[in-house]
RNA sequence: CGCGGGGUAGAGCAGUUGGUAGCUCGUCGGGCUCAUAACCCGGAGGUCGCAGGUUCAAGUCCUGUCCCCGCAACCA
């Protein structure tokens, strides 16, 4: 307990307050916790900050869309975040929300200060602009040169914005990472960055808009609100204090920041624009940045419109809390994607968690107290089976110091439960229980159950970053609070009353629950009542029927298909749909569909649609629905 | 030729600087009974996407090629 106790700031990415995260989002939070528990057991003075991040013309525009305020929608999204956070008992000491007067406060004046000093400058946006959508578009988001929302013409604009001169930096950047190798982990992201990003030179950072308020204003210039990145991104500095004039004590004490935990989507504004902004600061920079890959939905990346979306508390409320993480943390990859299903998990869950180190637990505390009332002694002899084990769990622990400060948190976990495993081989090898049978094997069995109770204190004390409510749980049954990890620490176990930390789960029984929640909450989403219409406003829409002359996939495009409808009115009608991925053209041609054909024409992926037709979003897909028999060019009402 | 990631046992993944191809699950067979139908041992199963090249030696380096997945485009 030393005062001059090292400090660890660790942070996560900001969350988005858009909605409510899901279990990928929180793989983040998962792992950094993980690593913030590591290094406060290994004697770090450990500070953890998470938060969100709440402004955004998406926002502002979500808000409006449910009839709230940005404001009043934030509040509600960020509890949200907390909640799911606080659901996966992860450990942070702060949570900032980029709303929080200090911070859009210290954001301002570091806005100010850069653009003082030269780094920021006024220049001009230029685009393609078009006028009835209000909406600037760069050249390559044009469909066919024309506005991609409507079709119509655009016209070069400019735009007044503030930009971050990143040129300036760039070797200054370079030379870092040429110092720092360890700058950026994986490795292989740090090469993307510099062969795509840096090499071809770093453009000026668009960093305002004032194309939406819902923002930091920028307080010399009220017309413009300070953009994503210098809000963000400063969050890591503001949250512990940092102003341009009076940091804090507690800046002073923690930064430079010791790991930021990202995911790897924003790697690129970690390394790059962060560090810049930093060096224009004249602060130092984060020592070591980890990019994290994606959590996916079996093969999927996980998105509301799949309807793949997995939430944490679901996953908790059936698997509990430690379940959850042992899966994040044992079984995503270090460099890419992994998965998550509900098979995969309940599958982890009874192999690892119940069958190895539960029963592995149970077993042993159980014998402890059947045969010797729960109470053994550190052994006097120590015999070849007792030497290997202990020299496993020696090794274990070099290994699991290895892997966990290189933050390969699967690879600790592996480590750990092989040594699990170890103790599971050491039963049978020295089957205590013809020794208890033996008037001559009591101490033989003293030794064997006490070296077996000590190499599990070692696995829970390593599994605390992981699983901590269970590792606390083994800890107690153990009837110990010794936590070094060393095996001579601990002299002597009187151990308490072995209960089954993990129940095996049915699997069958279990997934059969969660299909049919989901079809309730499917069936909730489906009675969304949108607001009532009159029978004129019904009218208004022309629906009839047409058939479908020809039919072929349009080209560049997986989901389209381009129809040619023929509706008795002489001439034919184009129509794209969305619907690739259930039918073939040839299912199509010759059918009668419902096509509404007073629809205002777009351009989908090049191709003109005059129309649409009718289809039902079911949980197997989408369904056109036919009209067959039914006369071309009937009105339908 | 839009950008990026990947193709290693049935499934999911490791394979550091090139030197006899590993792990988990599953599967087949055996053992044990302290324990949560758990635990332990053994077997089968891979020409490392394909084709060339460099090398004494390539999953590992180079070239070409095929396929898959993200992003972008797109769900009228």
């Amino acid at each position: 307990m030393s005062k001059e106790k090292e400090k660890f700031y660790i942070t996560t990415a900001i969350a988005y307050t858009s909605r409510k995260p899901h279990i990928g989002n929180a793989y983040d939070i998962v792992l950094a916790d993980m690593i913030a528990r590591y290094k406060r057991m290994r004697g770090f003075d450990v500070y953890f900050m998470t938060g969100s991040d709440e402004h955004g013309q998406k926002i502002e525009e979500l808000a409006n869309a449910s009839g709230v305020t940005p404001k009043e929608y934030v509040d509600n999204v960020s509890g949200e975040i907390r909640k799911v956070w606080d659901g996966l008992n992860t450990s942070y000491d702060k949570f900032i929300r980029t709303t929080d007067t200090y911070h859009e406060e210290a954001v301002k004046h570091i806005f100010k200060k850069l653009y003082e000093q030269g780094d920021i400058y006024k220049g001009t946006y230029e685009g393609k602009y078009c006028v009835p959508c209000e909406s600037f578009f760069t050249e390559s988001q044009l469909v066919d040169g024309k506005c991609p929302d409507c079709g119509r013409e655009v016209v070069d604009a400019k735009e007044e914005a503030y930009f971050l001169r990143l040129s300036k930096y760039q070797d200054k950047l370079i030379k870092y990472y040429e110092d720092n190798p360890d700058f950026i982990s994986p490795a292989s992201r740090k090469n993307e960055m510099i062969n795509n990003f840096i090499k071809p030179g770093l453009a000026d950072l668009c960093v305002s808009r004032s194309s939406f308020k819902w923002g930091i204003p920028v307080d010399f210039d009220d017309k413009h609100v300070i953009y994503v990145w210098i809000d963000a991104l400063s969050n890591y500095i503001t949250g512990i204090g940092y102003d341009t004039e009076n940091p804090s004590e507690l800046y002073k004490k923690l930064w430079p920041c010791d790991l930021h935990v990202i995911g790897k989507d924003i790697v690129r504004f970690h390394t790059i624009y962060w560090p810049i902004i930093l060096m224009a600061l004249g602060e130092p920079l984060p020592k070591h940045v980890l990019g994290h890959p994606w959590v996916l939905f079996g093969e999927d990346k996980m998105s509301k419109s799949k309807g793949n979306v997995i939430y944490s508390d679901d996953l908790t409320r059936h698997f509990g809390i430690d379940a959850v993480r042992y899966y994040l943390l044992s079984q995503i990859p270090f460099t890419q994607d992994g998965s998550i299903t509900y098979e995969s998990l309940i599958n982890v869950f009874n192999t690892d968690l119940a069958n190895t180190l539960g029963n592995l637990v149970n077993r042993s505390i159980a014998m402890t107290n059947k045969y010797f009332g729960g109470k053994v002694t550190a052994p006097k002899t120590v015999n070849e089976l007792d030497k290997e084990l202990i020299c496993e769990a020696k090794t274990t622990i070099e290994k699991y110091y290895k892997s966990m400060d290189s933050y390969h948190n699967a690879d600790s976990v592996n480590t750990i439960m092989n040594l699990a495993k170890r103790c599971n081989k050491y039963i049978d090898e020295t089957t205590p229980w013809l020794l208890a049978k033996d008037e001559n094997g009591k101490e033989r069995l003293n030794d064997v159950l006490f070296n077996l109770l000590n190499c599990i204190r070692l696995l829970a004390v390593m599994l605390y970053p992981v699983i901590p409510e269970s590792s606390d749980k083994i800890m107690a049954q153990l009837g110990t609070d010794i936590r070094e990890l060393d095996f001579t620490a601990q002299k002597e176990f009187s151990v308490n009353e072995a209960t089954p930390l993990f129940a095996r789960i049915d699997a069958e029984k279990v997934l059969a629950e969660i299909a049919a929640e989901k079809q309730i909450e499917e069936s909730e989403d489906n009675i969304v009542t949108l607001p009532e219409i009159t029978i004129d406003e019904f009218a208004k829409i022309d629906l009839k029927t047409a058939k479908v002359k020809d039919c072929e996939a349009v080209k560049k495009a997986k989901k389209l298909l381009k129809l040619t409808l023929s509706d008795k009115s002489g001439k034919d009608r184009t129509v794209v749909s969305g619907i690739a991925e259930y039918y073939t053209p040839k299912d199509l041609i010759g059918k009668t569909v419902i096509v509404v054909s007073n629809l205002k024409p777009a351009k989908l992926c090049g191709t003109t649609s005059e129309g649409m037709i009718l289809a039902a979003d079911t949980k197997d897909g989408i369904k056109v629905i036919f009209a067959d028999g039914i006369d071309e060019g009937s009105k339908v009402r």
